[in-house]
RNA sequence: GCUGGCGUAGCUCAGUGGUAGAGCACUCCCUUGGUAAGGGAGAGGUCGACAGUUCAAUCCUGUCCGCCAGCACCA
């Protein structure tokens, strides 16, 4: 006998290898009928499952959020079916369930198109419309590769050799069509329902590594209800407009161009925005004892090959070739390390000196795979805040967590609370003794029992010469963008040769921690423009208030305006184009700008503005003084207003 | 880097083996209008680059560059 614990808390006993279907039958037809698989312990299983141990059991109907993966998955098996029916020769390989849908990967030697997805779609309509019930069989590893031999499916065949010994080989059915697959599925095909849609094609390796051929993905989505499915293609088209290469151009911030692929042309607004970012670091790294350094763009490759750089990422290295009677070759910078570590070698640090905390605002280069390359998301020239740390091995957890503090206020800053954080410990290819290695991970450990922040392990994940934290910040729709880094480099400074006096007198290596707020400048404005979907708060926007006037009678007075703004401290601008006051508010308002300042004869008498807020139509008359002190007093950065308080 | 797609005016996009079009933007003129597009006229393109096929290439072929999606990569 099994017991089986339902979750309103009854338990029952029942006969030992009991399927989940005739509990769901004893207990009442109808709910036999709408359940599509079982959740044992609260791990889901096929309802044709028998139950051979105790266990809580829960019955999952389809509308159930448990079962989505479920109808994801019976939905990947759908298509691949399809698309073996329509294009006979094509090998399945593996169509795992992801975020709001599935994929399958097929190998074929003519790719598909998303021309062929009507056809696809459609025939999946007639499989799903069959409804014929998901069957599980486990095969013997011998008769499963007799099968896909005999089927031509290798990549199958590499499949089943894969699986561990011990672990059963399953094969599900539906009607004529099986796959092996882990499992579990819905009872049957017609449970997947109506509300998918094939999305993309892509190129994928099979089993992810580039050295293996490449196999043709089609990525599908899949929900329970028709309306979760237009709901999804809605968020997808909302997210496109947050796309921050087309509000870059809207809002006339940057530019990229065909000569410098992965690099920036920042316009003055966009350059505003960047400055903006910079000097609020700045304050916050002066608050906090943080010296600001720079360091030369060009270095000898010696330096490189001494730092270990030039070994392990010649390859994304972009190397000067100048003048044929010079032969020395130059690196032009793809990290500051090695600089700041010249600049703590110059002149004998004694313990005294530690921590000491070097930082600068350096643009780096690096030759990223032309693949790889994504706004500003992804570049090939960079600028970060990069802040190395040097200290004593016993000075490190102190500094981890005072590190964590300032980043995560940082990101408070910005309108990012949620942020996550990953640690990554120490990988196969390392350099330094593991002893230091333990030292290291320790100190970044308790910097993360000191945060409080939910945490996850990256297993294996760290640089070649340390641990490391990395900081994951959920954006406004819920995307996760990884932006700060705390590492801890043990090998570095012995490698470039820096020591310090110890209190014995003796010299000693210091540690070097690798410190990135936003990480890339331009990356982080990335994220800040789609996080706010262009709108950003008044102290970041490059034009915080635009006066536009209804006439040119009013025109000296909104140049009167603009200086008065200027004077407070905002970034004004007047638009006295002989255009109609709705042209203007439209132009201006998708620019982005946050603020109008509407200016007519009315206003001018009674020296007023009437003020309209980016995503508002309401419109409200101030006066003119009254109103440049309130927005002066919200364009202020949210570091300044803190001191001000405090003072 | 790999696979697939794409590259025509500042932007969004039509189009054709016989040297190109729309809307918006731009310039000028008219309009002085109270909160998301007033009207008219005009200008603007080596059709990504280089080869090849052809009497003729923006269109067909090849190579390269760039962009997009995904994969791989990301000190």
């Amino acid at each position: 006998m099994v017991a089986l614990t339902f979750p309103d808390g009854a338990r029952r006993d029942y006969p030992n290898g009991i399927t989940g279907l005739e509990v769901a039958k004893k207990i009442s037809p109808s709910l036999a009928k709408r359940t599509v698989a079982m959740a044992l312990d609260g791990v889901l299983a096929d309802l044709s499952d028998p139950i051979e141990r105790d266990a809580s059991i829960e019955f999952v109907a389809r509308d159930d959020p448990r079962a989505l993966e479920l109808i994801r998955h019976d939905c990947a098996h759908v298509m691949a079916e399809a698309v073996q029916t329509l294009f006979p020769g094509t090998q399945v390989t593996i169509g795992p369930v992801i975020e709001n849908g599935f994929y399958y990967d097929f190998f074929r030697n003519q790719p598909f198109t998303p021309e062929d997805f009507p056809a696809i779609e459609k025939k999946m309509r007639e499989i799903i419309t069959r409804d014929r019930p998901f069957t599980k069989e486990v095969w013997s590893r011998e008769q499963a590769k007799k099968v896909f031999r005999d089927r031509g499916e290798n990549f199958k065949l590499e499949l089943v050799d894969a699986i561990p010994p011990g672990e059963e080989l399953k094969i599900y059915k539906q009607g004529d069509w099986f796959d092996l697959c882990r499992g579990p599925h819905m009872t049957s095909v017609g449970k997947v329902g109506s509300a998918f849609k094939l999305m993309k094609i892509a190129g994928a390796y099979w089993r992810g590594d580039s050295n293996n051929p490449m196999l043709t993905r089609i990525y599908g989505t899949a929900w329970a209800a028709q309306d979760e499915l237009d709901q999804y293609i809605h968020r997808l088209e909302e997210a496109e407009k947050r796309d921050h290469r087309r509000l870059g151009r809207e809002m006339d911030l940057f530019h990229f161009q065909e000569e410098a692929p992965g690099a920036v042309f920042w316009h003055a607004k966009g350059w505003t925005l960047f400055e903006a970012l910079i000097a609020y670091m700045r304050r916050r790294q002066q608050e906090t004892g943080y010296l600001e350094v720079n360091t030369p763009q060009l270095m000898d490759s010696a330096l490189w090959v001494a730092s270990g750089h030039m070994e392990k990422y010649r390859e994304m290295m972009f190397l000067t070739e100048s003048r044929e009677d010079d032969e020395r070759v130059f690196t032009i910078k793809p990290m500051n390390c090695p600089g700041h570590v010249q600049i703590f070698k110059n002149g004998l640090k004694s313990y005294r000196d530690l921590p000491l905390k070097l930082a600068e605002f350096g643009k780096v280069h690096r030759f990223e795979p032309s693949g790889a390359l994504h706004g500003l998301m992804r570049v090939r020239a960079f600028t970060q805040d990069d802040a190395h740390v040097f200290v004593t091995e016993d000075q490190i957890a102190a500094e981890c967590i005072l590190i964590n503090d300032l980043i995560l206020s940082i990101y408070m800053d910005f309108g990012f609370d949620d942020v996550r954080i990953k640690f990554s410990d120490r990988p196969q290819k390392r350099i330094g003794e593991d002893a230091v290695w333990d030292k290291a991970e320790a100190a970044l450990m308790s910097a993360l029992k000191a945060s409080g922040r939910p945490w996850t392990l990256n297993a294996g994940e760290g640089a070649f010469y340390g641990p490391k934290l990395e900081y994951v910040l959920r954006d406004a729709i819920g995307r996760e963008w990884q932006c700060g880094t705390v590492q801890v480099d043990l090998n570095l400074p012995g490698r470039l040769g820096a020591f310090h006096i110890a209190p014995s007198g003796e010299k000693v290596m210091p540690v070097m921690i690798h410190q990135a707020n936003f990480g890339s400048l331009e990356r982080f404005i990335g994220i800040l423009i789609e996080h706010y979907a262009g709108h950003l708060p008044l102290w970041l926007s490059p034009a915080q208030a635009l006066v536009c006037t209804i006439t040119s009678d009013a025109d000296a007075y909104a140049s009167e305006v603009v200086a008065a703004a200027k004077r407070a401290g905002i970034r004004a601008e007047a638009d006295l184009r002989n255009e109609k006051i709705s042209y203007k508010v439209r132009e201006h308002s998708l620019a982005k700008i946050p603020v109008l300042l509407v200016v007519g004869k009315k206003e001018a008498a009674e020296r007023a503005v009437s003020i309209r807020r980016l995503g508002s139509e309401q419109q409200s008359v101030m006066p003119l003084d009254a109103a440049l002190r309130a927005l002066a007093a919200e364009a202020t950065p949210p570091d300044l207003k803190r001191t001000r308080e405090a003072a």
